[in-house]
This record gives structure tokens, C-alpha cells and sequence, in this order.
DNA sequence: TAGCAACCATTGTACGCGCAACTATTGCGA
DNA sequence: TCGCAATAGTTGCGCGTACAATGGTTGCTA
């Protein structure tokens, strides 16, 4: 068993502010976003869905692109659904699935919402950093994210 | 009213990936802490007392450490007194508080996990980066956390 | 083509957390 | 000193989500 190596300055540095951050620049934009009447989690639903071809999208790919839960996604889309944002239709082609479809009304809703959630993102994050850090701040998350997609399709194609 | 400014590329790209990147790492976090017979969020409970002095901390400062409400800490307490790891001490200067504090179990316990832990954070974030990408990545986090603690200290006093 | 495995969505259940209400204790001002 | 506001923690309740089990549909293979 070896001696474990702990995180240097640096490591420490990006690893505890990036944790540290997480949760606060989350819980205020879901503030912001709650003062207009609209879940963050309800509003990634509809922007998936607004960018989607024919705006809709089968269950099981929103629930991946959400990283939630089957069941999870059927009880969002209730609420949804229910406020009139959101349809449920079966697919005619295969139907074990059923497709998410942005109504107009949701559509309409997230149109009114998507300026105030702009601002809230500049306001609680962006606002934050130069010009020049913001894009050394998107290149890093970039490569991060790329090399856990490689690591995941590795596993994958063994 | 204006038109709204929408997200150039460079401010696109910061945002998206970060907003993708936190659910995918913290829950890979989580994932291989439970692998160890321990929550994400009671590992960090155990994390800061041991960095208190005396190893205790009041409710209410653990709370507001760990962006839990008062409640959210009490249940989150109780199955870590349960567990073991934490006792619950009446404060004998102010009766009103009661104080976490670790017990040589949770320390050990803590001890046990630190090693994994500070592997998976690698494994799942830091290793995706260059030294030179983490370094400008710690900056940025950093100068955003003191740019929001800012903003909310010049609102205490006003 | 018959049967079985894989896939999709939903439902019952449990858990974690926030909100509001409540109790206990302290500190401050009249 | 008395009384009231502020502070600390817990509890009842509701919401959102994961896990496991279920029912319905499809596709593959013998």
C-alpha cells in the first residue's frame, strides 16, 4: 500500500473553489429564476426541448441529457404537463415511447424567461471574470468534459 | 425595454460547460465515496469538523457551512450520531447552541476515506487538466467567489 | 412465427432537504 | 428587574428524486 499524494496548492485551489462555488452560483440562479415563476430544473426542460428538432424529444433522451432519472423525468414533466408547457405523445413508430412536445404556451414561457435567466447568469457567474479568464475558464471545462466523454466511450467499445 | 444581450461564444462556452460539468462530476463523486459506505454529503460534514479547532463546530455555523437550512442539518446530524462519527454536546456557555463534534470513530472513519476520496477528485476532475489549465481554472474560481462575497458583504452594510 | 430478451415509461416506496411553526435560551432596553 | 426581541435547534409537512417492481411494446432468433 503506497503513501497517498495529496492535493498540492495548486490542485487544492481549483478543486475546493470549484466545489465551494457549485452549489452557491446553482442556488441563486434557481432563485432568480423562481422569482419569474419557473423551476431551473423546469426551465432546462423547456430549452432542451425548444432546441430539439420539431421541439420534442423521447423520455428516455431527455432523461440522459437532464442526468435524471426515468422516473424522475416522468414526475417533472407531470408538473409540466399539468401547467400546460408540455405534451405527452405516444410515438406513432414505436410505441413503448413516449415523446416530450413543447407547446406554444411553453415555448411562450420560455421566450418571456430566457432574457431574465441571461441576466442572472452574467449577474451570479460571468460578471465575475475578465474577458480573458472567462476563456480560459471555458477551455478548461471543455477539456474536462471532453476527456470524461472519452474515458466513458472507452469503457464502453472494450 | 431593451433588447436583451444574448451569450456570445466565449460567454457560451463558460457557461455551458460548466452547467453540464457540475451534475456529471459531483455525482461521480458521490457514486465512488458510496462505493467506501459514505455520502458526499456526510463526508463533508466530517471534513470540516476535523478542520475545526477542538475538532466541533456549532449547528448553526455547520449549517450555514455546508449551504444547509438549520433543519437540513439536523437530519443530516442524526445519521451521523447514529453512524457514530459525531456527537451532539450541549454548549455550556450558551445553552441555546449545540455543538457537532467528531468522535475518534468519525475521525477514523474520515482517515480511512481521505486517500480514495483525493483519488476520485483527480480522477474525475483534476486530471482531465493541465497544470497551466488548472492554474488559470483555480483563478477564475477564485476571483468569482471573492467577487460574490463582495457583492453580498456590500449589501450587509448598507 | 413463436417465444424470449431488451427496451420504455410509469408507479409504489423511501430518503433528503426546505419551509413554517414551535420551544428554549439569551441579551438588551425601559 | 422585567419584558420583549433575537437567536438556536427541532419537528411536521410537502416536494423532488432515486431505486425496485410492473406492464406494455418491439425485435431477434431458433
Amino acid at each position: 500500500m503506497s503513501e497517498t499524494r495529496w492535493l498540492d496548492p495548486v490542485e487544492m485551489r481549483a478543486w475546493r473553489n470549484f466545489v465551494d462555488l457549485i452549489g452557491e452560483v446553482m442556488l441563486s440562479l434557481d432563485d432568480d429564476l423562481r422569482d419569474n415563476g419557473i423551476t431551473l430544473g423546469d426551465y432546462e426542460v423547456l430549452v432542451f426541448l425548444s432546441e430539439a428538432p420539431a421541439q420534442r424529444m423521447r423520455m428516455c433522451d431527455l432523461a440522459a441529457r437532464l442526468r435524471l432519472t426515468p422516473s424522475g423525468l416522468t414526475r417533472r414533466l407531470d408538473g409540466l404537463v399539468t401547467a400546460g408547457f408540455v405534451d405527452r405523445q405516444v410515438d406513432r413508430n414505436d410505441r413503448r415511447v413516449t415523446n416530450a412536445v413543447l407547446t406554444s404556451a411553453g415555448f411562450g414561457h420560455l421566450v418571456a424567461t430566457a432574457p431574465l435567466h441571461v441576466d442572472s447568469v452574467r449577474k451570479q457567474l460571468l460578471n465575475f471574470m475578465t474577458r480573458s479568464q472567462m476563456d480560459h475558464f471555458g477551455a478548461a471545462l471543455e477539456s474536462i468534459k471532453s476527456g470524461r466523454d472519452n474515458v466513458r466511450s472507452e469503457l464502453v467499445d472494450r
